[in-house]
DNA sequence: AACCGAAGCAACCGCCCACGA
DNA sequence: ATCGTGGGCGGTTGCTTCGGT
């Protein structure tokens, strides 16, 4: 079954770091006479390697073309935008990042780039905020400044809510979301007092359009297809008026359903910034057949084999993440 | 100064596929 | 059709470095 590895059966050839005086043979080598064979290639240049060792230190550090250092913003914003697409080919990203090999973006994201999405709230294999618990520990501003509406004299909320309107972006808010539902379905007892002042609030800034008891079903259930969310409470229309049980349909609806212009939530097109460039809140997420989570196809949905064309949720993809984002992995301004 | 754990990264492993003989 | 070879690929290992105590 398959091949056998390319250095069994090689007695005494030897593995681990690469001396100077290895690399320099392996150079001079190839730069002379190409490498040819891989498997010829050890013999003939004096180097007691296998075949494959010398092709992978070549490909992967000796090569003349290959770009050393620290990675700048734009190859990580360019990293993350091209995983977000391509998923684990890290050949396939390599090719779009001059001097950079697979290997090296592999290791990077393995050790970088992958903790700082996990502190933004952002899952990594999916790039969709995260819905899980862990959400919790990066966001502890939010929960306090959800206190502000159960406060004291804070009948109106302690924030202008048209101005977080204006001032949230997409992602900013599916975050919350995200926050939002961890704490739903994780059952804080001692926060959810805060989280449904804050409900409450959204509702009543809302208008009433979907407000309470009048979460739109369709919009949900699209909402919990594309976030792989399938143990969110069933709503109805004789659901309870409040409670937490609202609180997901709230949050979609405030994003969604209100009307919000695209100016309103600093939207445009295609400009630089940190701002979404897709048309207003993304709009929930058809499932993709390869999607991980696309089991989760209940009440009649979006089915898993429908691919569409372009994804709404591709315009977070071209976020300038990295310039909202704190040392500590917190959001900046999140909530100001 | 010594120790220890975490982080970073080069290198390796094992599987796979394409291609030519 | 089969086999050997080259080489691509993603995942993992283990050594080195660094920072904290």
């Amino acid at each position: 079954m398959g091949r056998s590895p390319c250095c069994d059966g090689e007695a005494g050839v030897k593995k681990g770091p690469w001396t100077p005086e290895e690399d320099k043979l392996l150079v001079d080598y190839i730069q002379e006479k190409g490498h040819g064979s891989w498997r010829r290639l050890p013999k003939l240049a004096g180097l007691n390697r296998c075949g494959k060792s010398c092709r992978l230190r070549w490909t992967n550090y000796l090569r003349p073309d290959i770009k050393r250092g620290r990675f700048t913003e734009d190859e990580e914003k360019l990293i993350i935008h091209l995983h977000s697409l391509l998923g684990n080919k890290w050949s396939s990203i390599a090719t779009k990042l001059p001097g950079r090999t697979d290997n090296e973006i592999k290791n990077y994201w393995n050790t970088h780039l992958r903790k700082k999405l996990l502190g933004m709230g952002i899952d990594p294999v999916t790039h969709r905020p995260r819905t899980d618990l862990s959400l919790l520990a990066g966001l502890p501003g939010l929960l306090a400044a959800a206190g502000n509406f159960g406060g004291a004299g804070s009948a109106t909320g302690a924030w202008d809510m048209h101005a977080l309107r204006l001032q949230a972006d997409a992602a900013k808010f599916q975050l919350l979301q995200g926050l939002v539902r961890a704490l739903t379905t994780a059952a804080v007892p001692a926060l959810a007092p805060g989280m449904d002042n804050l409900m409450a609030h959204l509702a009543a800034s809302n208008g009433g359009q979907n407000g309470a008891g009048g979460v739109d079903q369709s919009m949900l259930l699209q909402q919990c297809q594309w976030d792989g969310m399938n143990n969110l409470p069933a709503l109805t229309n004789s659901a309870p008026a409040s409670g937490m049980h609202n609180i997901s349909g709230m949050f979609d609806s405030f994003g969604a359903g209100d009307g919000l212009s695209s100016t309103e939530l600093g939207c445009h097109g295609g400009a630089s910034g940190s701002n979404v460039t897709v048309d207003a809140v993304a709009p929930p997420r058809p499932m993709v057949a390869n999607d991980r989570d696309c089991n989760n196809n209940g009440g009649g949905g979006v089915s898993c084999e429908q691919t569409p064309a372009s994804s709404p949720f591709d315009g977070l993809e071209s976020l300038n993440l990295m310039d909202d984002l704190n040392t500590d992995g917190s959001w900046k301004d999140l909530l100001e």
